[in-house]
DNA sequence: ATGTAAGCGGACGATGCCGTCCACATAGAA
DNA sequence: TTCTATGTGGACGGCATCGTCCGCTTACAT
């Protein structure tokens, strides 16, 4: 698989560079007005560009959702970066899952575009994904290591926590308090200190079986945009 | 507003009353496996009766939804009266939540139905659904004074709760020991014990103002069925 | 200044779903 | 058995979106 997006190359019109850029900063805004499954024609058209241009730079509607919001997601790959250097463990645990949230919660369509882009993701190589996974274990371990994260966590709770955030930004756009409370107890409930009961037995979710493309569906609401 | 869908009356047909209860069971099993935007027609398909019919009985798709999980409607009403006589406030509240996340985890469908249906819901009028704010904030105020529930939580905490735990089952239909985890996390937040730091501010969710119909899209995924 | 390859835009046919309309069927009363 | 109100099915017109095709435009190398 290539990359979904033709990168912005030396070979390439300043004109259609240009227009890059404004179909993507359209699909931003687009995508957070009414979702990701908002018409491809209404992201042409805040962009001021033809269906042609758009669909020739992005051939799916997930290239470009991808493409769209491919920095928030290397935010998030740096934030686990930051965490792992961080000297206290806890607190690099702690501001990776509130840095990824805040995102999620200040993103429009960023919820949408994190959960659909999950299965090949978080770059687009399973190399990466592969990365990933091991540095979210390493994370923590270290956590636990240091006594601060309870010892029954479990690195698959990570994602179970972020998308059930995602579900809950999702169904409350506006409500950032309610996903400030969210992860406050979450938070909570992960440090050792909490730790009064024993959990169910954690989630087989190794990250690579996310949401799959496949089933498809699985709508929240049933209203038209 | 009169109610959703013709009530199976005394004055139907035998033939019609047949036909409406094919139409829910149809309607239960597309919406798991498509998600509550699958097409009508497919719905009719699977029940054996034409459009026509079908939309004679529930004119609109948020009637049929309405409808076809209105019978787990009532079992999270009933849970609620139930929690509300538990000898033991804090297992009332405990059980409330485990049954209704053990709802929405089962029957498939239920969760985005759940959410969509909030605004006007839990039985259709405003009545019942000032009557059951008013039960789980008492149900809330019971397990406090009993010095179980953290005495910082809020009743639209409960509320919060539920939705993230729809959006967890929403993107991982298949993983029910994910929603258990989180159910348990969460749960043991809750206990006064786990109160160890305060929390932000809570949401100004008053039950009502949920997930109203308006915005619409801010789908989950971008794939088609 | 000029030629040309890269880029552009919008019209267009295809597809899929919606919701209605109407000619036909039948349950059940008389 | 007969009659009719109630119920039925599927065809059909309408609408939105998809994704492609092709003739025109323009950046930029020479």
């Amino acid at each position: 698989m290539e990359d979904s997006s033709r990168i912005a190359g030396p070979r390439m019109r300043a004109d259609a560079r240009r227009n890059q850029g404004r179909i993507l900063a359209a699909a931003r805004e687009v995508f957070a007005e009414h979702g990701i499954d908002a018409p491809m024609a209404t992201v042409a058209r805040r962009a001021g560009v033809g269906v042609a241009t758009l669909y020739r730079r992005f051939p799916t509607r997930d290239a470009l959702v991808r493409a769209a919001f491919a920095h928030q997601m290397q935010t998030c790959a740096r934030a686990l970066t930051e965490a792992l250097t961080d000297p206290d463990p806890w607190r690099g645990f702690q501001r990776l899952f509130e840095t990824v949230c805040e995102l999620q919660r200040e993103e429009r369509g960023f919820p949408a575009a994190f959960v659909a882009a999950f299965p090949d993701s978080t770059a687009g190589h399973a190399q990466a994904r592969e990365r990933t996974e091991r540095d979210l274990t390493t994370l923590v371990r270290r956590a636990q290591a240091a006594g601060a994260l309870r010892a029954d966590f479990h690195p698959s709770d990570l994602v179970v926590a972020l998308l059930s955030h995602c579900g809950l930004v999702t169904a409350l756009p506006h409500d950032s308090a309610a996903s400030r409370r969210l992860v406050a107890y979450l938070l909570q409930s992960f440090r050792a200190e909490a730790a009064h009961r024993p959990l169910p037995p954690p989630s087989a979710l190794s990250l690579r079986d996310v949401p799959i493309a496949a089933d498809g569906s699985q709508r929240q609401r049933s209203s038209r945009a």
